[in-house]
DNA sequence: CTCATTCTTGACTAAAATGGTCAGGAATGA
DNA sequence: TCATTCCTGACCATTTTAGTCAAGAATGAG
């Protein structure tokens, strides 16, 4: 499991242009320059960022993009499904295809366990808002949260 | 992100060994019929549940692979970690490769994030244990935990 | 001892996802 | 009016995923 280029270079542009908000937009060349980002890739990953409602287009000299919302109304969740479309798979959806075909059929015990883990990581994303990312600079953001001490490994 | 087809057999096919625990060897063709995944794609995963010390594998007739530890010292964790070779793939290492091209060196605010995001998945996963998924075969698994209520949306 | 059974190894392939590029066009405002 | 900037969609290379295949080596039942 991984988190794709296109998830971690949507976010370091989120995470830019939180940090831009209020100021003049930035042009996706600009932005492509400070995170390191190849150009072209930046555009395409813009585009579904606008068309997801999180960022707003400026055309025309002067142009660029900028956040549509405050940073601490923008979710690495809302970031994400922009993206991906989706923040986790649903697996049995992959076998279902609206036929028999379902090996999770009947007394599945199993996909319990992936859903579960897709209820977690969306919570997770669902915590995490820009406005957040910003003021940790300094890596706040790494230590293990209290409740997930609660989880008790082996059982 | 997702469950790769090679992660949900794996499991399947230790749920149903953890089933046939105590009684004879199944052979990796039976396993295929039982858990409905290709044949020749069994044997591959069952090598890496191998190598991982999860099953023992008998040769000759009656012979077949069972579990290695009992089902309640097996976690999801280690079955995935035996397919995968990890369970969440550090996102800084496919950019640092040894030089200074790291993009999140400094002072950056959102490796922390993956990083949490993997120790989440990882402790989720080691809370499963194949004993856990044989008895709430109804779907007891679905349910949210407590725990997770702690993480309120949106910060 | 022999032979059917079963695992072992490793190469091979097709299809999908990922990561990235490119070109032509349409808006915008200086 | 024209340089700037976004927009659209096609295109391509690489990697990963999913699955197949074949030759061979153990093993134990008979």
């Amino acid at each position: 499991m991984r988190i794709t280029s296109s998830i971690e270079y949507a976010t370091r542009l989120m995470v830019t242009l939180a940090a831009e908000h209020g100021k003049a937009p930035l042009p996706a060349e600009r932005l492509a320059e400070i995170d390191n980002v190849p150009a072209d890739y930046v555009s395409q990953i813009l585009v579904k960022l606008r068309r997801a409602g999180l960022v707003t287009s400026h055309r025309g000299s002067a142009g660029g993009y900028s956040l549509s919302r405050p940073p601490r109304e923008v979710t690495i969740e809302q970031v994400v499904r922009a993206v991906d479309g989706s923040v986790f798979e649903e697996v049995c959806e992959r076998y279902d295809a609206g036929s028999k075909d379902c090996r999770h059929q009947g007394q599945c015990a199993i996909s319990p366990v992936w859903t579960r883990l897709g209820e977690i990581v969306t919570r997770y994303f669902e915590s995490v808002t820009l406005a957040a990312i910003l003021e940790q600079k300094a890596g706040a953001c790494g230590a293990v949260p209290a409740w997930l001490e609660k989880l008790t490994p082996g059982k």
